[in-house]
DNA sequence: ATGCTAACTTACCAATCGGTAAGTGGTCAA
DNA sequence: TTGACCACTTACCGATTGGTAAGTTAGCAT
């Protein structure tokens, strides 16, 4: 038998390229199981509903984000930010899994009163914000504002670079990207020393 | 009878709403109807598909954000951009309806190749950047590149705000709003004078 | 060997989905 | 008056949805 810890994140990696992919009501437990290669009750036996195993794939969002950005830690805080922001701009390029399962969450999040897990990784960008020596001087929800708009432009630019380099041409992907790693870099250096 | 176009246009106004909401898959054709107060088929009468309605709900939304992007001209184009991204920002606070739809139908682009008709709102922009001091020594794809940036942080904002300001207490939405449109100003103003 | 439990499967369900077929009632030109 | 047309309705369709019920199979402690 396999253990049990293992089908499950299975079935959570599973939904979470689906439901990044084609959201919540896109989603059918038939085609997750299909993906997942095995029956549909398979699913429904370690989570009892759909919504349950879409806000388990939610959690485990928040933890990989919270992790990377862990993983970025500087003891620059400004380097922090620039480091991870950039980084995090560059794997959601080659991989726009997570972003586009944040965006569509974000757009769910309104009909249902779905618990939203990311509040403490946004709590540690602030508190590393606040550090910064342009933070210190700003307000807690300014730092809220500044940091929503960094993750909003990061987010944006991957949703949408599909559908922009489609319209205006294959090659202006790779000069968006660009421009986007210039600007966060330009912001968080705005940021911090002002 | 009725003018014909004006129950048309009346469907469009309830699909814009429900689709804005819910999505393309998260909205049913009988929700549609009952929201409209006709039969289902009163819609299969004029839209021959599900697909169809959505498509020219998408028709509308760039007519419309074309014809607010026209009213905010002004002969310096930096005090153009200047005012319709704050105009923008400041009626989509208001009713996020129009931007909400515009992410949900970035989020579904990839599956369908759906024609992208927001392509001439997004010339013209591009036609004003060029036109400004700073957009004059920039090329195409690096003002291509600063007005999705725009349009991203925005539309990202406003769709954010409900979540963001529902984690942190209802009295951040206006500070978000005030310093997304401070940043809007800023970053007009150090595009067109770099 | 036996019983317990975890990890499934097949069979089935009412509800809803998008869409078709066949009218119904009103308006208007001839 | 008639006949065409338009906006719309009721009735219906097969397919798919999320979910339940009742097994089945494998491992493991006793």
């Amino acid at each position: 038998m396999k253990p049990s810890g293992d089908a499950k994140s299975a079935y959570i990696a599973v939904a979470t390229r689906r439901f990044a992919m084609d959201g919540f009501h896109g989603t059918s437990l038939s085609h997750l199981a299909k993906d997942a290669g095995v029956s549909k009750q398979a699913l429904l036996h370690f989570f009892k509903t759909k919504e349950a195993l879409y806000a388990a794939t939610l959690t485990a969002l928040a933890e990989r984000m919270m992790q990377d950005l862990i993983a970025c830690r500087h003891a620059d805080p400004a380097q922090w930010l620039s480091d991870y922001f950039t980084t995090l701009c560059q794997k959601a390029d080659a991989d726009p899994t997570d972003m586009r399962l944040v965006v569509h969450a974000l757009l769910d999040s309104d009909q249902n009163a779905r618990k939203w897990p990311l509040r403490p990784y946004l709590d540690e960008l602030i508190r590393i914000t606040s550090a910064t020596s342009g933070g210190r001087t700003a307000e807690v929800s300014a730092q809220l504002a500044w940091v929503s708009q960094m993750i909003g432009m990061i987010q944006y630019h991957i949703i949408s670079v599909p559908t922009v380099s489609g319209m205006y041409g294959a090659d202006t992907a790779t000069v968006l990207q660009v421009e986007m790693v210039k600007r966060i870099e330009h912001a968080v250096h705005e940021f911090c020393s002002n």
